[in-house]
DNA sequence: TTACCTGCAAATAGTTTGCAACCCT
DNA sequence: AGGGTTGCAAACTATTTGCAGGTAA
């Protein structure tokens, strides 16, 4: 996503266009991966070091406001964050810590004909959102 | 689940049976419905107002520690726990921000069926949760 | 021009920590 | 008896807020 699109994007939500909103919301996009608070936080003192942390607060903020990018649930206190808006379902590699994206058709359709078929009671279903929490199979060096 | 299985299960799990840890077991397993920190010093408060907070704080820790309860991941800032085991889904409801326990065995058979088909590489599955996110259909009263 | 945005510092809220006293086993 | 546990207050950390000055449209 370049600077471009992500000033198209500003635009068509109706937020003004600020050196500050560009450079966070392209720190969320280039840190692909689910970026941290913290994470996001880093990136923008050693790219924008005149950037206030407050402004990377309100930003996020008004950058989730305006569903141009998403919380992701994770841990107790660890906020990520996701530039990715079309539905996907998540890794979580227990051993590593680290989330990766998983898109699988087959398996959003065969989830979609499964609750066409069985739906639930009481509930009108907008989302359905896989976690597949798994180790990974590649070994670490030790350190 | 009475006080007899929950001195078990601490026994068990070799935590000490204390009153605290008692009261503070039962309150997740009382407030069943996935209950927030909030709720759960609100009901200590109540019903065992001697027990400080940090305790609580404390023991809740204890108890995820020795996989007696687990923590849900959910909006950021609210932690919740839950004091069922079993492997289960979870719907969320958009418009009244509860969570349910989903139970569905055709459902579990069906993903794993299909992830023992079609494996991901890089890793092993260890398990896999779904968040069924929907609108309850039961209209609420105006206030 | 003017309503929206940013930066700063102070405030807040949730959670953690250190340690002495306590109490299960 | 002795080590794990608790209670308290202080410490921390992440995030929010208020407001004066700045800036995009």
């Amino acid at each position: 996503m370049n600077s471009g699109e992500v000033r198209d994007k500003l635009i068509h939500s109706g937020l003004k266009v600020t050196p500050q909103r560009i450079a966070i919301f392209e720190a969320v996009a280039i840190l692909n991966n689910h970026p941290t608070v913290d994470q996001i936080i880093d990136y923008i003192r050693k790219n924008h070091p005149n950037v206030a942390i407050a402004t990377v607060y309100k930003v996020l903020d008004a950058l989730v406001q305006h569903k141009l990018i998403t919380r992701v649930n994770t841990e107790r206190d660890i906020t990520r964050y996701d530039a990715i808006l079309e539905p996907h379902h998540h890794i979580y590699y227990s051993d590593s810590n680290k989330i990766e994206d998983y898109v699988d058709n087959e398996l959003s359709d065969l989830l979609k004909t499964y609750f066409k078929k069985k739906s639930i009671p009481g509930i009108t279903i907008e989302s359905i959102k896989l976690q597949i929490i798994g180790k990974s199979k590649i070994k670490y060096d030790r350190k």
